[in-house]
DNA sequence: CGCGTGCATGCCTTGACGGGAATATAACCG
DNA sequence: CGGTTATATTCCCGTCAAGGCATGCACGCG
């Protein structure tokens, strides 16, 4: 499960930030750097975990590297949170017709708890 | 920002696999403990972060705590993936067709998403 | 009641992670 | 070539999380 390497690269604050820097533009490190007030040298390193990621790519220009957004692996995470959506539309949509209906409703759904 | 919570809580493999176990139905702690091959006590520690995180919910039965899925919360992160779900549809449309197009491209190595 | 069961919590150790400073590397400029 | 800019890497340290063990706690049962 390479899912391991993307879910800990946007486990982190940071990195999340910089993931939604990129989304409006690609951009140079030292833009980076100054935009979420690290230091240049923990900057790269989250970088380079995004890159592990396959969540950014580099292109250089110059000196400089520019680091753009690929977008691509956050598709694990959607394929991973699809069996997740359609309950919590369920239970958001079941939860306000709750509050709202009758109070001898049934509370638990047909599929029951097994095992003693 | 509780999505710090919530993301750390998702970034632990084994969180996850509990969560997903937890898709299916309702368990004690007891089943969650022998299917994800850890620990109780520190099964317990992952039941509660996930509890923090708003991820499950418990049911005493007894001496048993019934955990269930609580999958709302998730909604949030579908919010965060959101801005990314239509880049990444139109990139990955795009990469069939045209992988380079900057006029300037040094030489990058080819951007093959595979998984490892 | 006392006891066994099922689970939570506290303590401790270890390993991974994040941050900064210093240093290395690469590219441009003169 | 030497110097400067821009970024990557290394070293070191503090912190934190995960795991196991021992223990505490609640509940049900005999």
């Amino acid at each position: 499960m390479s899912d391991a390497a993307l879910w800990s690269a946007l486990a982190d604050p940071h990195r999340r930030a910089i993931v939604t820097l990129l989304l409006e533009r690609p951009r140079p490190v030292g833009e980076i750097v100054r935009a979420c007030g690290l230091s240049q040298p923990s900057t790269s390193k989250h970088l380079r975990v995004l890159r592990d990621a396959g969540l950014v790519r580099v292109r250089q220009d110059a000196q400089r590297r520019v680091y753009a957004l690929d977008p691509a692996p956050m598709a694990a995470l959607d394929a991973w949170l699809a069996p997740y959506r359609k309950l919590w539309n369920e239970s958001l949509d079941a939860l306000g017709r709750r509050l709202d209906a009758a109070p001898d409703d049934p509370r638990e759904p047909p599929p029951h708890p097994e095992k003693d």
